[in-house]
DNA sequence: ATTCATCTTTATAAAATCTTTACGCCGCAG
DNA sequence: CTGCGGCGTAAAGATTTTATAAAGATGAAT
């Protein structure tokens, strides 16, 4: 239904292209920037799933990079790189990479290693199913039962419910959730929010006007239960 | 500080020994198991932060052992192997492996990787609950709850009973208490704060005519017990 | 190019919260 | 006893925050 969204940082058309196939066709929904500096402001405006990030870029150093988005994006970062060098290798997971792999890379373990790297994002408790009430998450099919009838989100919906529901009785500020879902660039705009979280309700609460679910804290966020 | 503990099962004594050494001098509490039964053992005795697991083991396959841990331990397990045969690291981490090292491994990258895993695990565990009574307040998750039914409070009014269960047993000057929930310009508007402490106490005490939690301290302030 | 679904933006009404005012209580000093 | 200052409570008024609809923009699919 959904895809998750893999954004590649990449100065090598070829490489580029390369993954590109190998990941639509394993039903992911690619996006590409060409330098540190374009793939920064990507995630910034669109937080993807999982990052692929070049070691080897010609603007800037890929550990800057990774430096530079660890600062604020806390999903999974896997490097490439042809150094098979292990001082590059341990300063890039201790600035938080997720995984290292060496080019030329086997695309079977490439794609199992992006696979683990995202259950591991969405599911801190090791669970791929969230149960809530009449609410059922898969979060691994990206698909949302609702008293055993299946629910249609569209993306945006479901990465806000997906993490609300992730963080089921804690209150999420406003400027948490936006900057997980929109990206940093988007810390200010809580309407965004409203909206959405306006057609959540009508789709998962019984009645709209009393959320049995997502409960509203005034001047601070949202609240899943 | 306390050392994170880690498991090691494999088969063979050297690599063992190896890891011991490597792992000790970096500060882990290893443990070590022969086969892969004493492991699942061990683990299921004294849950390790960490599982270093062989996959050749005499016993059983490691995938088995794999499979079996998955079923109740949640933490990182990193597979160790002389195979870097592609078909064995899918499977090995499609089924909840952390990650996948081939010996010989290099010690540094090891270490990093284990760092890496260990740093995940740990990521999403700041506990920090203000336990007084029969209140009991979970900041990160800005949750208050009293005889463990969620309390409904306004920001304002929650920021005033953190800062007040905070300092538990100590009394607050109107004038502190003001500059911290209201800022510096608010100092001399007391009767804001006889508005909030009269609805904190219809919210928290049994009685709001004999406060067991906030008492007035006459031209002073308030003090929380 | 056109259509469709989705996302973004704007406008406005409704709700919640905060601020202010008013008044009554109590203890205490005169 | 009376008046005063500090306190508590209620409630009106002001302000902020939220909900909802709907129009415009975007972008993918055909």
């Amino acid at each position: 239904m959904n895809k998750a969204e893999i954004l590649i940082i990449d100065d090598e058309p070829q490489i580029r292209k390369l993954l590109e196939i190998t990941l639509e066709s394993n039903d992911y929904k690619v996006w590409q920037a060409e330098t540190g500096k374009a793939g920064i402001i990507m995630a910034a405006n669109h937080p993807p799933e999982l990052i692929l990030l070049d070691i080897g870029l010609p603007d800037k150093s890929g550990h800057e990079i990774l430096k530079e988005l660890r600062t604020w994006y806390n999903k999974s970062i896997i490097i490439l790189s042809v150094q098979n060098n292990e001082v590059d290798i341990v300063s890039a997971l201790d600035h938080g990479a997720t995984d290292y792999l060496t080019k030329p890379f086997r695309s079977a373990e490439l794609l199992a290693r992006i696979r683990s790297a995202i259950r591991r994002n969405q599911s801190n408790n090791s669970e791929n199913k969230i149960i809530c009430g009449d609410i059922v998450i898969d979060i691994a099919a990206r698909v949302v039962m609702l008293n055993n009838t299946l629910l249609k989100l569209t993306a945006t919906e479901f990465n806000l419910l997906v993490l609300l529901a992730k963080n089921e009785g804690r209150v999420l500020t406003h400027q948490y959730i936006l900057k997980e879902i929109w990206g940093l660039g988007a810390q200010t705009e809580t309407q965004y929010l409203r909206v959405f979280i306006g057609t959540l309700r009508k789709k998962i609460e019984t009645d709209p006007n009393k959320p049995q679910h997502i409960f509203t804290e005034s001047g601070v966020g949202y609240r899943f239960m």
